[in-house]
DNA sequence: ACAATTTTCGAAACCGCTTTCGTAAATGTG
DNA sequence: CACATTTACGAAAGCGGTTTCGAAAATTGT
């Protein structure tokens, strides 16, 4: 590996103006900067990040925690495609990402503040993370540039990015409504995520709006996987009386919900309509196809790489949290009831 | 941020101790270590990992290029989880993974050579780089070690592993032909990938050992989409003559091909029987549920991970390529047809 | 032609840690 | 107790860059 020291040699200069030369700086003449040059990509030179990081005390990398209570490693289905986008967007500034190994065999390096800050990386983004990691606090403390999502991280170099999921939750209530449902459930977030908490309060927002009557045998915490899903929706169905719709705090959930739906020998939709939260990619692909409430992945990636850009960039910068619209997304699982309540629901089965 | 040097002077020993304590080198006394791990732990003391690379040469690091030639981010269904099996395992090793851009701004950092080796990266994965990458043949001399899946790179210091495909394809068409199918078309790959190569091999060399007659026809190209498998499957049902099952190189093409045969009028199974190949999780949700030939996408990334550690970490080992066999999932897509052959085709339709 | 600027370049310190090698102290041996 | 070994520690060089600051050289002005 040729270093600045064998071009300078080379050129018959110094390092320190090949390491001009090399950065763009404008104290050197213009045909020493051409030899020197020519000569370095003669000599097959690549620039050493980590002696310039040691240098420059920047190493034009951020750092990657990407945890999630199913440990699903990077088949989370939505918080892969928030991923996706942020890389590509912190790429195009000319950052690479490293994800930190969950579990490291150097029990020194547990905290996100140690890992971090071995590792040098400019700035944090979070996905997944609990939010009752107890390594949160110093993290924020550490000054360490941060951005996370779902999680409501903040402090002088920390902020966050979630949907609007109170907003969100609300649409799908009044959805429901304006189809005619009354009788609603709601499959909720036993985490105690930020978005689950957002969720289910606008969940009870719009159905008190609409002075519907909040059942708790129909709030049911679940943990966002499929299968949570089925058994909370089995218990559902267990009572006499059903709810003509469940609106699932997320997709995965309500995939399971229609399996313990049509499993119970009961109609999607006609008997009972569901709208799930997130609308993944995997949706494509379920039949029926699922009614649901979007998060707008990829602007949410985007968004947080150039808010960490900000936060890492200018020191004067205060941030606040980002919020982003949902949209509705109409598909089949959602019916229109009549305004006459479930009757005809036992004659159905 | 504490230094070695805040420690050596508040325990009134020299860097090199603390240093050696650190790393827990033997040649320091006791009472002196206990000291200066204690000054250690006061002082919040965390290793920098750049200044340590710099003396060193190692980074503790592990490059990763990931691409698809459909670009599909993190969000490829087989190497994505060949991946999140590779880091579990990689990572207990003390490794974290560095994720290079896709598009990097500064246009000297083109090839993998030059990242890897700017990064200082211990070793390289590589997954989803197409096979005609002119960057590939220097990163191989580079000396670098490498590890890749699907692409068939080899050298001193570079090997790749893939599934058993020519095998894989053979267990396909076997199942096939026991299940009295005779007349069967495959959808290959456009992109010359190694696995498509040799999956479209062990289909030829199966039909052959049957002595079924390939037609040119019924072989067609195609870029392991759904849309993909949708186009082609279209094409292969243009002709009045339909074959009675279909072998799909990929997963996704496979699910294309059964939206193209029920859009026809067709019924999967019983007019057209369709089998793939992958295994992809999202088959867990498509319906009918597609037979298909797995493959062992945990243990491929966990061997992956344990095969770039011996290229790194042992410089006499010598690799050969690795090979994992496939299984045969049979689920719903296969019917059972007569000796007779297609003549009844006409008649369903 | 001489002083005043401006440009171009390099010496040297530094970033934080590792590692070799020599030396002084501690221990063992007879 | 004299001598041979071990053991414990530190000085210093090095890893490959960046950056400050001063000086020499080139340019400008009059």
């Amino acid at each position: 590996m040729a270093t600045i020291y064998d071009i300078a040699k080379e050129a018959g200069v110094s390092a320190a103006t090949v390491s001009k030369v090399l950065n763009g700086k404008t104290d050197v003449g213009a045909k020493t900067s051409e030899r020197v040059k020519k000569i370095a990509s003669e000599l097959n030179y690549h620039p050493n990040s980590i002696a310039r990081g040691l240098a420059t005390k920047k190493s034009d990398t951020i750092g990657v925690f990407f945890q999630d209570h199913l440990n699903t490693g990077f088949r989370h289905p939505f918080l892969q495609d928030v991923l996706a986008s942020f890389k590509d967007t912190i790429g195009k500034n000319g950052y690479d990402l490293i994800f930190f190994a969950n579990d490291h065999p150097d029990n020194q390096m547990e905290t996100f503040e140690a890992r971090a800050k071995n590792r040098h990386v400019d700035g944090l983004f979070l996905l997944g993370v609990p939010r009752t990691d107890p390594n949160l606090f110093s993290l924020v403390q550490s000054g360490i540039p941060c951005m996370s999502v779902d999680l409501d991280l903040i402090g002088p170099n920390a902020s966050y990015i979630t949907s609007d999921n109170v907003g969100g939750a609300q649409k799908a209530v009044d959805y429901l409504v304006e189809m005619g449902h009354e009788d609603i459930a709601f499959i909720s977030d036993v985490f105690a995520t930020k978005p689950g908490q957002d969720r289910l309060m606008g969940f009870k927002t719009a159905m008190e709006k609409h002075r519907l009557p909040i059942l708790t045998k129909w709030i049911i915490a679940s943990d966002f996987s499929e299968k949570g899903g089925y058994l909370s929706t089995l218990k559902i169905l267990e009572s006499d009386h059903l709810p003509t719709a469940i609106f699932c705090a997320g997709d995965m959930m309500a995939i399971g919900a229609m399996e313990a739906i049509t499993e119970k020998g009961l109609k999607i939709g006609k008997d009972i309509s569901i709208i799930g939260f997130d609308d993944i990619k995997l949706l494509n692909y379920v039949k029926p196809s699922l009614t649901t409430i979007r998060q707008k992945k990829d602007i949410m990636g985007e968004m947080a790489a150039d808010e960490l850009l900000k936060l890492m960039n200018d020191s004067n910068y205060f941030p606040s949290p980002l919020s982003i619209e949902t949209e509705l997304v109409i598909r089949s699982t959602v019916i229109r009831r009549g305004t006459t309540k479930s009757t005809d629901d036992s004659i159905e089965v």
